[in-house]
DNA sequence: CTGAAAGCGCTAACAC
DNA sequence: GTGTTAGCGCTTTCAG
């Protein structure tokens, strides 16, 4: 492999000259840059990125934790994250996390030091002071899908996406609603029971407790489908008390009650609607009626935010929301008695 | 930042032996190891990875290039290839590959120099000769999804889950069958239109060229929902002549024809029968016999296999088919008469 | 067992 | 414009 040595050697030019090509810096004469060009190209030459970083104390590339269990919503993320690293630009550093316990670690070990430029955590909650002590000095940090006030943070207005949802089936006509939700452990769950809570309220509706249905899972804190079956199984069970229609916290969890409503022979919209959570991609082939997170979106923002950030590190933290929006299908029927 | 000088200093030894201690060399004596330890400890010292690289001539970290165009499978190979990386030990680094032309970029920015240990290619096509210069000189590489004598390889026998697929609906007693296929510039589309006719021959039935549907659409190679939908369209418009079973040569194509099949009124296995490929999660939910290929394996194996060679250079390369597997669901129906 | 010193390949300040 | 040199932070001989 050749390094810069070979290069200037055979170019007769000396180091410093040949790395001022690579960096396109403006005192070079044309003819010097061209033969440097010539010999680097021919020599199959390129910068040795540990070594460029180790002399200019920057690595180029940014780390980024994610979540690896729940599928749908790091892939999107994921992607958006990408398309937001102008292409070339940063190496996008991996760590998957597939027990929230990980990342730690993974902080520790690889955070701490000089590995990144910038942090990006996704879906992963910053405990105020502790963990704020592996977090490295100057590194810039940007959050998806959590909220801290003292780093960027892109996320979702869970709460008014519940609203939302559950204003989407009052609108129908319907009174009798129920939820069916997740682990209340998680705070989106949380968020969202609340933003149902609300909604009824300011129609003037009750909240049957009974019809507020909760997971004690703690796979996914809730968000599987498994969930979802055996809570609107629940529901079935009690035939002459059902409500005519349900919030479902997430589509996963949808599909799953959707199975249990079929294997009933029942129908969705007729015998109960429903409107759940997400849009992941089977929400649009099951018609399933939803909230549209912009993961994507999210992803893309977060990342060009860090970028932004990485070149001027006084900038501002800022906070930006993004509220669901209602996709409407099959799923939540029309307008009723 | 704390550097391996300040820890010498204050732990009143030289740095070789800090050195020493974070790299478990046996000849340092518990008591200074164990006070270099607490001082590290206390000024929260990391090794610095690109320091390190560079003494050591290595990076610990492996490049992946994966597409991100066909989300579903890319996302399974990853999670495989993050759980093969034995948790900690190499840093994953992602170049997501938007279109197969930008591979090369990436490698000659990036892989040619020592920018990882080793080379993970996802479904990427590595043109004999004219890439392998692009090709870093003794960096191991392992194949997904792609064979190459050259390199480690572990790919899918596509023409064999064809011919399974076939023999599935055969052996539901079809004879008229057919086949919905992407676009025969994929090499995986050609395979399993080749399984198709195998089987098809094997059991003396006929291949009606009407009936072998491809798609034009570039986007994907023709595997995507659309071109299921309207090569469906195709074969629902001769109704008189139409096939009682489709082999259709991607789930993701089988959501369209499903569309399509329930827009014209008619019914999944009673009007026509279909067996899909590739098992992704969608297919569980819409009840879609399938073949399954094990992308997670793949990927871990891959991996693993990688750590392995970045080990011992020396190993032969081997390659390693996998055969997808039957998933019987309603889709493809009974029996029929 | 341990310290000193020579790199690893590059950047950037400093002379000329 | 261009060459020289001093680091960047660590690993790894080489002495002792």
């Amino acid at each position: 492999m050749a390094t810069i040595y070979d290069i200037a050697k055979e170019a007769r030019v000396g180091i410093g000259t040949v790395s001022r090509v690579f960096n396109n810096h403006p005192s070079v004469s044309d003819d010097t840059k061209k033969r440097v060009l010539r010999v680097a190209n021919r020599l199959k030459y390129q910068p040795h990125p540990y070594a460029r970083g180790l002399a200019r104390k920057r690595t180029n590339s940014i780390l980024a934790f994610i979540p690896f269990f729940s599928t749908f919503f790091f892939v999107e993320v994921l992607r958006g994250v990408q398309a937001g690293l102008h292409d070339l630009e940063f190496d996008l550093i991996l760590y998957g996390v597939n027990h929230p316990d990980h990342v730690e670690n993974s902080l520790k070990r690889n955070a701490l030091r000089g590995r990144g430029d910038g942090l990006l955590f996704c879906s992963m909650r910053i405990p105020d002071d502790s963990e704020k002590e592996y977090l490295p000095e100057n590194v810039p940090v940007v959050l998806i899908d959590t909220v801290h006030p003292s780093f960027d943070s892109f996320y979702i207005d869970n709460k008014q996406g519940a609203v939302a949802a559950t204003r989407h089936l009052i609108s129908l006509g319907h009174k009798n609603i129920g939820i069916l939700l997740a682990n209340l452990e998680s705070y989106p769950a949380r968020q969202r029971l609340e933003g149902f809570r609300t909604a009824m309220k300011e129609s003037g509706l009750p909240v049957r407790e009974e019809w507020v249905r909760r997971s004690s899972s703690p796979y996914l804190d809730g968000f599987n489908r498994e969930t979802g079956y055996s809570l609107m199984k629940e529901f079935l069970g009690k035939k002459n008390q059902m409500p005519t229609a349900i919030f479902v916290s997430s589509d996963i969890q949808a599909a799953g009650a959707l199975s249990a409503i079929e294997e009933a022979g029942l129908n969705c919209p007729g015998d109960v609607a429903l409107v759940g959570f997400d849009d992941i991609e089977l929400a649009g082939h099951m018609g399933l009626s939803t909230m549209r997170q912009p993961m994507f979106q999210m992803g893309s923002m977060a990342a060009a935010r860090l970028v932004e950030r990485m070149k001027d590190p006084l900038l501002e933290p800022k906070q930006t929301l993004f509220v669901p929006e209602l996709i409407v299908r099959k799923s939540s029927g029309v307008t009723i008695g």
